[in-house]
DNA sequence: GAGCACTGC
């Protein structure tokens, strides 16, 4: 259904006539139409997003199908959608639409439809050709997200190498890739080296300075915050007139910065005059992503007349919002970056210096409306010794789980040697292979179970979207389903910066665990989800007891998507019953070990844990957690993720007993990943049969170590799973020496 | 007894 009374967010206006491209229009064209493959290249303002799905709209090719354009961001394809739909003079929804999640705004009219690289992603599932396309475009390629990454390397495999009849097209499938300058020849060279077109871009010079004020041995936080601060004030009492950005990593100290801003700005002496215009104080605006909504709009107001706006900023306004007016950055040249660490399996959130792309895309933040000046706090040295030509992608810093998931549903047996753009290493990908066999997910010899095929449909983490299942198949859904939407959104408790009120936040938040009545960190979830969606005013519930209603208002919405699916689910496909008689507290914390029986931790010295996962990590329990403090009486937990900071935290813990998970457990030691990889691959070499026995070997060594509460179960099964790959393998290598298989 | 950038389905 389109939706036509929406509301239009206010887009600056180019005449789309005179835009750099429309010079390009017929070329362009031409090039889509002779190419299966296209790679087209322009800076911020060259107008390719809004123009060229237009030219290939009117050039006919929607008779084919529609034009699918995709972002990696929910904003950008709304408001793109918006402003292509007024250039065509046709109502949002029609011809001209736009899909994100809980939001589709397109109808059997549309042509051009603007959507995330997710929601792609997820009709490819549904629709492996893209039947209802005639041309797909990426844009945002260079920001390689996981999601377009993924599509890359799906519609290069569609579009090489179709699969005869069975795709169910009459034409072609035409796929362009917009990107950013850097990375075209890559793309290209990826695409089979099809055509790149360069449309040239209508930035303004932006000067950029170091100062040298960070070395290659400064990674302490409080300095870079110091030296950002410092910059910023000499900055602002010898620069003409002009706003200012401040690139810092998080919350915390962007809220210092600013204090330490108030307190220096004061002392300034303000009657200072840069050519005409008069520079009389500064206005300091924080800007993080958790900050309420009304709060962050403030932002974008123009300041009063001779008061300079400094906005102090996390990398969200490196590419999510755009400040116009700003003509100075200050780039402290680092962030907080999420980074997956597949041999203890834990992301670990932590402060890295940005690449030099980063750096120069922070600094062309200067540069929409006029020209700018960037300052660089750190050292030329520092730019050369520390920060890498460019971020690595997020497809090898993240973790695999779902992404496999997904191309094994798809029919991407081979997860090894999929057509990746930058290649994930291996042993990320046989750790998530290795995960999602332990979640029945796959089985052993790769092949999606009828429980993965229910899986995928989930837009949650494997193991978590396991326990769901486990409680729809026991009748019990209704207390997994607010733990899982609560589970997948920001964090809901709020943490201000002051210390009275933090002082309130925690006792409000102490009080609601106590109303939970029972310790377990994902009841405590389930109640507060509860309580605020009964309660009459639920926004002023939140404020009174410091959870971010933003968060929650999101959990409403992701339960109840979360539901439909589930209930969709019930109705089309065979879909498991089991009976268990016992406690709901039982029966709910049963359900959990289902999906989260790798994050065992047993107790061990003092308020220690003891992981079960073969790594034998010493773990704490955070102390925002309603079993902090409780540690003497535990034996068993499990948990929903790792913090590492000063130690190595767990939040969100349930206790268990031994019981519940005692015949999972082997379950984590049974599988050798070499032999999923072997399976994966379709072949193994001589060298890494020779690893598999060295492992063995290794394994049999170690044993009793890690693996001494295992070991009186008696179950373990490697040897046989070992040599039955190996016995595979070398059947496989006569069988190919005999010339069976090619 | 501590403190989590940003997206997305």
């Amino acid at each position: 259904m389109a939706k036509r009374d929406k509301p239009c967010p206010t887009v600056d206006s180019w005449d789309s006539k005179t835009l750099p491209i429309s010079h390009h229009r017929k070329e362009l064209v031409q090039a889509v139409k002779a190419n299966p493959f296209l790679v087209v290249t322009g800076e911020t303002g060259s107008g390719k997003t809004t123009q060229l799905p237009q030219y290939i709209h009117k050039a006919g090719f929607w008779k084919d199908g529609m034009i699918g354009v995709t972002q990696p961001r929910r904003v950008a394809a709304i408001t793109v959608a918006h402003r292509v739909s007024q250039e065509m003079g046709c109502s949002l929804g029609r011809e001209v639409g736009y899909q994100v999640r809980f939001d589709d705004c397109s109808s059997q009219d549309t042509a051009i439809k603007y959507m995330t690289d997710g929601c792609l992603l997820r009709e490819i599932l549904a629709d492996p050709s893209l039947t209802k396309y005639s041309v797909v475009i990426l844009d945002e390629a260079h920001e390689r997200s996981l999601n377009t990454d993924i599509l890359l390397g799906l519609l290069k495999r569609r579009v090489l190498q179709p699969r005869g009849g069975s795709s169910g097209r009459s034409t072609p499938l035409k796929v362009v890739v917009m990107s950013a300058t850097l990375e075209t020849d890559k793309l290209s060279a990826f695409l089979g080296d099809c055509p790149v077109f360069t449309i040239p871009g209508r930035t303004f010079p932006v000067v950029e300075r170091f100062c040298g004020l960070i070395g290659p041995k400064d990674t302490d936080s409080t300095v870079y915050v110091k030296e950002a601060v410092k910059v910023t004030l000499d900055l602002h009492t010898s620069e003409p007139a002009g706003d200012i950005l401040v690139f810092l990593t998080g919350q915390s100290e962007i809220e210092k910065a600013c204090d330490m801003l108030y307190e220096k700005a004061e002392a300034i002496d303000y009657r200072y005059d840069v050519q005409d215009h008069s520079v009389d104080g500064l206005l300091i605006l924080p800007l993080y992503g958790s900050m309420p909504t009304e709060q962050q709009r403030q932002i974008f107001q123009p300041p009063p007349k001779g008061v300079r706006k400094c906005v102090v900023a996390t990398n969200i306004a490196a590419t999510s919002l755009t400040i116009d007016g700003i003509r100075y950055i200050v780039d402290s040249g680092f962030v907080k970056q999420l980074n997956h660490n597949s041999r203890v399996g834990l992301d670990i959130l932590e402060v890295v210096p940005i690449s030099k792309s980063e750096a120069q895309q922070r600094a062309g933040r200067a540069g929409r409306t006029s020209a700018g000046k960037c300052f660089r706090i750190y050292s030329k040295e520092f730019w050369e010794k520390c920060m890498p030509e460019y971020t690595v992608p997020e497809i090898q810093r993240t973790s695999l789980t779902a992404v496999i998931l997904t191309l094994k549903c798809l029919g991407v047996h081979d997860v090894i040697r999929f057509p990746y753009l930058d290649r994930p290493e291996e042993r990320f990908i046989l750790a998530a292979l290795k995960q999602l066999y332990q979640c029945d997910a796959i089985d052993r010899r790769g092949h999606v179970t009828k429980l993965g095929q229910l899986m995928v449909e989930f837009p949650l983490p494997p193991g978590l979207t396991r326990a769901l299942l486990k409680a729809a198949s026991l009748g019990c859904e209704d207390l997994l389903l607010p733990v899982a939407a609560m589970l997948s959104v920001e964090n809901i408790f709020i943490r201000p910066g002051q210390q009275e009120k933090q002082q309130d936040a925690e006792r409000k938040h102490r009080q609601l665990i106590a109303e939970a009545g029972s310790c377990n960190d994902f009841t405590v979830l389930l109640s507060i989800f509860e309580k605020c969606r009964a309660s009459d005013t639920p926004s002023a519930w939140c404020r009174d007891h410091w959870i971010h209603w933003r968060a929650l208002k999101s959990a409403f919405s992701v339960e109840t998507q979360l539901r439909e699916i589930l209930l969709r689910l019930k109705q089309q496909r065979d879909f498991p019953v089991e009976k268990f008689d016992g406690s709901r507290s039982e029966l709910f914390r049963r359900c959990l070990c289902a999906g989260y029986f790798a994050n065992v931790a047993r107790r061990s010295v003092g308020r220690t844990f003891c992981t079960m996962d073969g790594h034998g990590s010493v773990v704490h329990i955070h102390p925002s957690s309603a079993l902090f403090d409780q540690e003497a009486q535990l034996d068993w937990i499990i948990f929903h993720d790792v913090l590492v900071t000063s130690r190595v935290y767990v939040r969100t813990v349930c206790p268990i007993r031994y019981e519940w998970v005692k015949d999972l457990l082997p379950k984590l030691h049974e599988v050798d990943v070499y032999e999923l990889s072997s399976v994966a691959r379709e072949e193994v070499t001589d060298e890494e049969v020779a690893k598999w026995e060295a492992k063995e070997a290794a394994k049999r060594q170690a044993e009793g170590s890690v693996e001494d509460a295992l070991k009186k179960l008696g179950k373990r099964n490697n040897e046989s799973s070992v040599s039955e790959a190996r016995a595979r393998y070398l059947q496989r290598k006569q069988e190919r020496q005999q010339g069976k298989v090619p």
